[in-house]
DNA sequence: CAGAAAGCGTGACAAATGTCAACGCCATTT
DNA sequence: AAATGGCGTTGACATTTGTCACGCTTTCTG
């Protein structure tokens, strides 16, 4: 299962041999069952999680009791609240399993400590931040800019294994539009092919 | 004009003198004409911008023609395209002056170079992604969950001193909603009081 | 296996929001 | 002073999207 996650980091930055051992010597492997809540509302973010397999999401409750979907993540993302984790205040958000899943697992304490050691980790660790932001920058556009329809297709083309492995309504909560609504604009997509 | 960065900085991190020195030295003061543009589309954003005093936004079209709002900048905050920054590659955003302003500016060699020598410059301006990355995460939160009218007050509360200083259209465009729907959310709210 | 719950689709209707057109106000220009 | 243009407002109407209700199917779960 680490073997997954060495490729993975070695795509983004060089690390020795020696780093690698001391990165895998900090981490826990972890399976975390269909449903699991790996985070709960009012709790601190104190890890960091990468997730080999499976899928998660991460939501919050508005104040009418509706759930909106902030972020999934799938095989080799990153699932965290960084807010929670940053600030190490209480999260208002919760992430949860939406598949039997497995992750690799940091404490902040490990981790930041492993930045510390190991200059490679941190350059890695200010990309992948850039990238989240960039990636935010972007969502942001087409949520300000795009009709339900073109959201729709535009999540399902940057993210065609995440659309293809969440249920819908929460796809519909993600692009912040009902599930009615998803579920006719579905039809009339596939109906045009 | 600097002295009022240096306070700002120092709010932020603990700066010697003489590395403030080294920041003064490498910086450039300059005027931007109200309407006038710092950043058109296809350029490639290759500075540093702080905004002294003035007012800017950062906006892109559409395919239709439309402009859409994705940030102002006022007094003491910083403008930029990270995207086009980060990956030297050309911007699909424009960012104008939408009065007369001031900026403190460096070159993105010179920038980088001074955060190798500074490390709390370094830390600064990591502090500073988070809590774009951060803001960027509450504004998609509202966006997927509130209605023109909560985006509205929300908007109003957070940022009153941005709202107050710029065209209503622009702050429609920023909301994602049309200037029509915002002006009648307006005229409702202020009858109410 | 049976019952329950979740997920998805769909019709009818309501509400929110957008579009188009016209108007007035105000600052700036000529 | 008149003309202009940008900005905001407003009415009428169209369109989009949400809400509620219901039913069907699949997937859990005891």
């Amino acid at each position: 299962m680490f073997e997954a996650f060495e490729k993975y980091l070695r795509q983004w930055v060089e690390i020795s041999d020696e780093e690698m051992e001391l990165i895998r010597a900090a981490s826990v492997e972890r399976k975390i069952r269909k449903w699991q809540s790996i985070l709960h509302e009012g709790e601190v973010w104190k890890i960091t999680c990468f997730i080999t397999t499976g899928c998660f999401r991460l939501y919050r409750f508005s104040a009418d009791g509706t759930d909106h979907t902030l972020r999934f993540g799938v095989e080799n993302w990153w699932i965290s609240d960084q807010e929670s984790y940053n600030h190490e205040k209480p999260s208002e958000y919760n992430i949860e399993a939406l598949a039997a899943s497995s992750v690799i697992i940091w404490t902040k304490e490990k981790w930041e400590e492993l930045k510390e050691i190991i200059p490679a980790l941190k350059l890695f660790n200010e990309k992948l931040l850039a990238r989240g932001y960039e990636t935010s920058q972007q969502r942001i556009y087409s949520l300000i800019s795009n009709s339900a329809e073109e959201k729709y297709l535009e999540f399902q083309k940057t993210y065609p294994k995440v659309f293809n492995s969440v249920p819908l309504h929460m796809v519909a909560s993600y692009l912040g539009i009902s599930r009615e609504t998803l579920s006719r604009i579905r039809k009339d997509f596939t109906r045009r092919d």
